[in-house]
DNA sequence: GCCGTTTTCGGCCCGACTGTTTTCAGTCG
């Protein structure tokens, strides 16, 4: 079993435990354990079954988790779990994730309405009788509706990571099948998307239908939705994500691979264009009007003879990437490996898991140049943010260590909270001796746009801002973006060279492509950087690339592309 | 439930907002 799926069962029953009103520390260690053991280094399991190692060993895993944990491997589940789901329908789980419902407020929808699923939540609201509750009125009942809309919505989508190592998962067993020697994903996950529905591998080979059989068999596949001769589909793992496995033969890979890639709109186009050369194009292939075959073993041989440069997949979306390709003015893409420093990252003097140390050596065997580390500050009162003292004596803290030199330069930094009115939560003296602030809004997200706008403009005029972090807010599947008007906020920090985060947190991933693109066209310049907690976290960086080639950027618009001589005078100069 | 001892029990992030009250519980970050 891997990591995931135990951190899942742990963490759903520290939920559970919530709304059982079950001691609140006690909760926090199933909690703690979930996401200790999802970052863990290695797979929980191979040291379980290790005689000359202990569970106990690992920090946030006491006596009781390590014999839940032996359960799980065991048999799936515990029995603490199989208590709470005796007492609790499964559906409780989905209650909780509704926005202005906790677990208090659930427990006395059960207790007096016997709510199971969201299809009764909804209906309870709807007949008005959530009002007669204690402590809840007519406008909980509007925004619990909004929250299930908002979470329908966004039912059976998997963020850009997930679905990515679930490919990764997929690709590898199903690459083992004799006879197969070519698996690759398609689909919004191939053009990266933020989330993806469901996941597309196409197989080709001498005999890619052998992997059709593979895949129905593997372990972690629940629920064959279907098999056919060139098809499989099934639900896989406890998220339960649909995946389809396509056999292809090797004449029709490319063609397969490009229509299956998408998107609907960009396929339109192209077939549209294949019409007007005389030609019609499928997923089978390049064809002239006699049925004859022009491509379609590889994908750049179709675009070629379209008449195309080969277009990535991230801009395959119909807004002006067959133009540019015809007219062979496609943007150089940047690329993971023109990444030379991260810019966004905590320790463990506030949120994060790792000491400055820690995080310098993985910035470091990433191959990095530079690093800032940007704690948070005292708004984050449950982070512990750092106030002025602390901010100061980071600072010289910094300097001392680059000194003695840690192998990679260390950039002191501070992701300061923008208050409501707009100011810097920390006086000015104290940013001054930082040497990347970054401005972000973690509070008072609901403003009216116009608010929200002049909010953001005035922390702009702030003379040691140097970034904008997570620029609209959002948290993909859980948070819209909060409205304000973007393209004048990018207007004016093109004009002043504060730069916009694209936060390369695959729950975030903001900016997103039309901003991006918005803000290019106002002279902005971007940074891309991975909000990390822990040192595993600074891998999300291809997240974040993915966006930006997805905004049609180049190295050129990332300021963390710079070599470090270069980007110290960035900084320094804005 | 975990941790770290001041070794066997006490401490474990806290402040603000919201909608409902009429003095605050619940939620959120």
């Amino acid at each position: 079993m891997e990591n995931r799926e135990i951190a899942c069962l742990l963490a759903e029953t520290a939920d559970l435990m919530e709304v059982a009103a079950e001691d609140s520390f006690r909760i926090r260690s199933y909690r703690n354990a979930a996401s200790v053991i999802e970052s863990y280094p290695e797979r929980i399991e191979d040291v379980a079954r290790d005689p000359e190692r202990k569970l106990t060993g690992i920090p946030g895993v006491g006596k009781t988790i390590a014999a839940v944990i032996a359960d799980i491997l065991e048999r799936g589940s515990f029995s603490k779990r199989d208590e709470l789901l005796q007492k609790y329908h499964p559906g409780a789980l989905e209650l909780l994730k509704i926005q202005g419902l906790g677990p208090k407020s659930i427990a006395l929808l059960i207790e007096h309405y016997d709510v199971r699923t969201l299809d009764d939540l909804e209906r309870i609201c709807r007949e008005q009788k959530l009002r007669q509750l204690p402590r809840m009125g007519a406008k909980l009942e509007e925004k619990v509706l909004r929250g299930i809309e908002q979470f329908r919505s966004s039912a059976g989508r998997f963020l850009l990571s997930f679905a990515t190592g679930l490919a990764r998962e997929l690709i590898e067993y199903l690459a083992a099948t004799p006879g197969v020697e070519c698996v690759q994903a398609a689909g919004s996950l191939r053009r990266g998307r933020e989330t993806v529905g469901d996941l597309d591998l196409l197989v080709t080979g001498r005999d890619p239908a052998a992997a059709l059989d593979r895949f129905t068999c593997y372990s972690r596949v629940h629920d064959v939705l279907g098999k056919g001769a060139n098809k499989a589909s099934a639900r896989v793992g406890l998220e339960g994500m649909q995946v389809d496995v396509r056999a292809l033969p090797a004449e029709s890979y490319g063609a397969a691979l490009q229509y299956f890639t998408g998107s609907k709109d960009h396929n339109v186009a192209l077939r549209q264009r294949a019409l007007r050369l005389g030609c019609s194009l499928s997923e089978y292939g390049l064809f002239r009007l006699d049925e004859s075959r022009v491509a379609g073993a590889s994908e750049p041989e179709i675009y070629e003879k379209l008449g195309l440069a080969w277009i990535a997949p991230e801009l395959r979306e119909n807004q002006g990437e067959i133009e540019a390709a015809a007219q062979g003015r496609l943007p150089a893409l940047i690329d993971l490996q023109d990444i030379r420093g991260d810019l966004h990252m905590h320790t463990r003097e506030t949120d994060g898991r790792a000491t400055l140390e820690e995080m310098a050596a993985e910035c470091k065997a990433l191959g990095y140049e530079y690093l800032a580390i940007t704690d948070h500050s005292k708004a984050l009162a449950m982070a512990n943010g750092l106030d002025e003292t602390r901010a100061v004596e980071f600072a010289r803290r910094v300097r001392e260590i680059n000194r003695n030199g840690l192998g990679i330069r260390v950039f002191s930094g501070l992701e300061c909270d923008i208050l409501r009115d707009g100011r810097m939560d920390l006086a000015g003296d104290a940013l001054a001796e930082l040497d990347f602030v970054i401005g972000s809004v973690h509070s008072h997200m609901n403003l009216e746009p116009a608010e929200m706008t002049s909010r953001l403009l005035r922390a702009l005029e702030c003379p040691h801002l140097k970034l904008i972090g997570h620029p609209t807010g959002r948290l993909l599947l859980h948070r819209e973006p909060y409205p304000f008007d973007f393209e004048r906020v990018a207007t004016e920090a093109g004009r002043r060279g504060v730069m916009l985060e694209i936060n390369a947190s695959p729950e975030r991933l903001d900016l997103y492509a039309p901003l991006l693109r918005t803000a290019k066209a106002k002279d902005v310049k971007f940074v891309i950087a991975t909000d990390a907690h822990h040192p595993a976290h600074l891998r999300n960086m291809i997240y974040g690339v993915t966006m930006a080639r997805r905004g049609w950027l180049t190295k050129d618009d990332v300021l963390n592309t710079l070599p470090l001589a270069q980007f110290a005078a960035a900084i320094a100069a804005k």
